[in-house]
DNA sequence: CCTTTAGTCTACTAATTCGATAGAGTATTA
DNA sequence: TAATACTCTATCGAATTAGTAGACTAAAGG
């Protein structure tokens, strides 16, 4: 299950998406009220997505967040990497934050190695077409 | 990412595909040794799958476990719900653990439910056809 | 019948993560 | 220079994770 800082950087980043127009800055306040996040939580997770190369921001009046790239050049699977980590299964068939298992001797005689990669494999062709441009729809 | 009681259950469950017959029942302490699990972890982990009908049990000498079914009819899919709980990414997705988002208005509206299914289905197509007797090859 | 074997059950723990909050600090605008 | 709004550090309680300890019960076998 993804954790709540992932839905609601996801669900941000969407409405933001959505409603501006890539250079108007965005209230972190406005976004949190919208989408029923806590404030404070937000503000957390949008710096996060600034620190990560996501987002540009703007202090002071008429200050606040926007989008650095297209929404169409966003893919959520990008956005998922950086707010909740691995997508894979397990640490041994993950992509970006590969891990050798402890318990394993040679990832040939794991059990579960192939049926993990299947199922990452199946999960990324959907992540990683997946942009925020689709998720405004 | 699954936690290693689901990893460690699907293991040992695995190697009691691979070598018992069905009936005779296999000692905890020989498949904590063999897949290097803490055997006290793995007790309480086959306790859950005996409590959850995939499991028999015998006490005293020649006792240990066994499996209820056959290994072609034990899916990876019914294996994780036990031990992990849902699969989906999101509670609103889940087709055994459902549970509204009290963030989202209605599901229509919320730009992640699509997707989400999307994943899920696709998660599905390989979990729930994949069984133990898959594993053992 | 008594010892050994091996699963059962309850309880506890340490470490980490999660979701959230508080409040001071800094840049920007008007 | 006052108001605005992001930045940063610190802290918090609750829950979860992975694992351990130890007493208890059932069964086999001499």
């Amino acid at each position: 299950m993804l954790s709540k800082k992932t839905k609601y950087g996801l669900k941000a980043l969407t409405y933001m998406a959505k409603k501006g127009d890539g250079k108007t800055p965005i209230l972190i306040a406005e976004i949190a009220e919208q989408e029923n996040i806590s404030k404070k939580f937000l503000e957390m997770i949008l710096l996060q997505l600034k620190n990560t190369g996501f987002l540009g921001s703007k202090k002071g009046k008429g200050g606040g967040y926007y989008l650095l790239k297209e929404p169409k050049d966003i893919t959520v699977a990008a956005l998922m990497r950086v707010l909740e980590g691995p997508i894979a299964m397990l640490p041994c068939v993950s992509l970006n934050f590969y891990e050798k298992c402890d318990d394993c001797k040679t990832e040939e005689e794991c059990s579960l190695n192939r049926v993990m990669v299947e199922v990452r494999d199946n999960t990324l062709r959907v992540l990683e077409n997946k942009t925020l441009a689709d998720l405004t729809n």
